[in-house]
DNA sequence: CAGAGATATTGACTAGCGTCTATATAATAA
DNA sequence: TTATTATATAGACGCTAGTCAATATCTCTG
């Protein structure tokens, strides 16, 4: 399922979670990993893992009784695509979405 | 100056405020005709039009009494290319920004 | 099975945000 | 100047979201 853009916007919306997402870009860690490196609760950062899994923007994978998460780059490579042709590219799209021009 | 990641991504983490960045691309409009586009008290309009000024994102003009915006579609643009390169791009770069390797 | 470790879930607290009404400020018109 | 229109600001309210402590669940080990 396509991901709608204020949804990934939101899920970057906040400093931790872009810097978990960029740690899961070099390889995956599992949650252990993951909340040693910040000084925040490790049911915080499960959530967090949570919030950026459930856009499809990180992969996970069990191993024994550990969790190993990683960023599927791919994923989030489009989202900013899509971000960069809805403010970049076209000119006329907001217009195109039904017959009318409103939002009421 | 430069745009932080979290902070675009905040900015955009609205439904309404995409959909202002959307229609200020294909031209300006002033408040009035903004306000005219949504079910949103004019106040409110006003205040995401701020946010969304704070990061450079909109350009403004005062013609009267009224205040035409339009999207800086530059601006935006490079945002996105912020964000891509941050995730898309290089592989290590979160360990390069210091010497240590946490947030902690 | 019992204990320990890893992760997820629950419930509560708080700060921030989107929204509104009311009002202030600015600019044009009568 | 007075009235009217356009926009911004202030203050309040409710809801969402980030956080934590406590606890549950799952998995391995002895």
């Amino acid at each position: 399922m396509p991901v709608d853009s204020v949804e990934f916007c939101k899920a970057l919306a906040d400093e931790t979670r872009q810097h978990i997402l960029e740690m899961l870009l070099e390889g995956e860690l599992c949650v252990t990993e993951i909340v040693g490196a910040f000084d925040i609760s490790q049911p915080t950062i499960s959530h967090h893992l949570d919030v950026l899994s459930q856009l499809g923007l990180l992969t996970s994978r069990k191993a024994g009784r550990q969790v190993y998460y990683a960023t599927d780059r791919d994923r989030v490579l489009d989202c900013c695509g899509e971000l960069q042709s809805r403010f970049g590219l076209a000119t006329q799209n907001w217009k195109s979405s039904g017959s009318a021009r409103s939002w009421k």
